[in-house]
DNA sequence: CCAGACGTTGTT
DNA sequence: GTCTGG
DNA sequence: CCAGACGTTGTT
DNA sequence: GTCTGG
């Protein structure tokens, strides 16, 4: 699962390392704390106009797909994630993962660990890890993403358009599974020009694209509770979690 | 034919 | 319990 | 993903 | 838009 994630990567950094011709015009400010909803950098290429060849573009997207069918954007906040599994035969999806795949980079994205998850929901705890590549090369994780058209906005309307996305998951990686059960698809660096070519449209061939990165590759450390709020965002969200000791026998005297 | 859904997670 | 907002 | 809200009437 | 259910 993928519902959280940290990015403090330059706009001029992200484009340099996916070799984005062109990037948007207003700089995002680093998240430590990106959710569901917000605005989001994501990697994706497209043709300018009609025959053109396709250019690789640094945008930001809104995450959480809206298909274009949606009447409305109501449920922008649900589809924030794709099952590999599925994603190919989703009606929601499968016209994203045929024609319009992304990249979205993370330094790392933020998973809890669920205790007591056979109970409700009340009688539970839960426990915020930061997973990221060791060695600290962000994430390209696997995204689709999609266009809808407000019908409550006139045309000319810069908001008339909504571009979303949602992130691909797939089984953990062995070394984090511990932690949960699912992990957002990262997408390797030699076959980024494959994922994002928008001429290949046969969904078998990009699906053999993705790989779950070598075992071992990525790491998780527990984070401190104030992840969990989304008003909470710098970057002491990412210091590991120092645990409260355990009171000494003496003070009890 | 038209109406209504179209998703994920986790839980059981 | 369930939905919305961030 | 988690946190936080979740409602009406009428009165001021 | 496209598929499923009735």
């Amino acid at each position: 699962m993928c519902g959280r994630y940290a990015l403090a990567r330059t706009r001029g950094q992200l484009q340099m390392e996916f070799g984005a011709e062109w990037a948007v015009p207003e700089e995002l400010t680093p998240d430590y704390n990106v959710a569901p909803t917000k605005r989001v950098y994501a990697v994706l290429e497209r043709r300018v106009a009609p025959g053109a060849p396709p250019r690789r573009e640094l945008r930001d997207l809104r995450w959480g797909l809206v298909p274009s069918w949606s009447k409305d954007s109501g449920g922008a906040a649900k589809m924030i994630n794709a099952r590999l599994e599925s994603v190919a035969e989703k009606p929601a999806f499968r016209g994203a993962l045929a024609r319009r795949r992304c990249l979205v980079p993370v330094d790392g994205y933020y998973e809890w660990l669920v205790e007591g998850a056979d109970r409700p929901r009340s009688q539970q705890r839960r426990h915020p890890y930061h997973v990221s590549f060791r060695g600290g090369r962000p994430l390209a994780l696997a995204g689709l993403y999609e266009l809808w058209r407000d019908p409550v906005r006139p045309d000319g309307d810069p908001d008339a358009w909504w571009r979303t996305c949602a992130i691909i998951t797939t089984e953990a990686n062995p070394e984090i599974r511990g932690i949960h059960h699912r992990m957002p698809m990262p997408v390797a660096p030699s076959v980024w020009d494959r994922w994002l070519d928008p001429a290949l449209t046969d969904t078998d061939e990009v699906l053999g694209l993705l790989r779950p990165p070598p075992e071992g590759s990525l790491a998780a450390h527990r984070v401190g509770d104030a992840v969990n709020s989304v008003r909470n965002n710098d970057p002491s969200l990412l210091r590991p979690h120092q645990p409260e000791p355990e009171p000494e026998e003496a003070q009890l005297f």
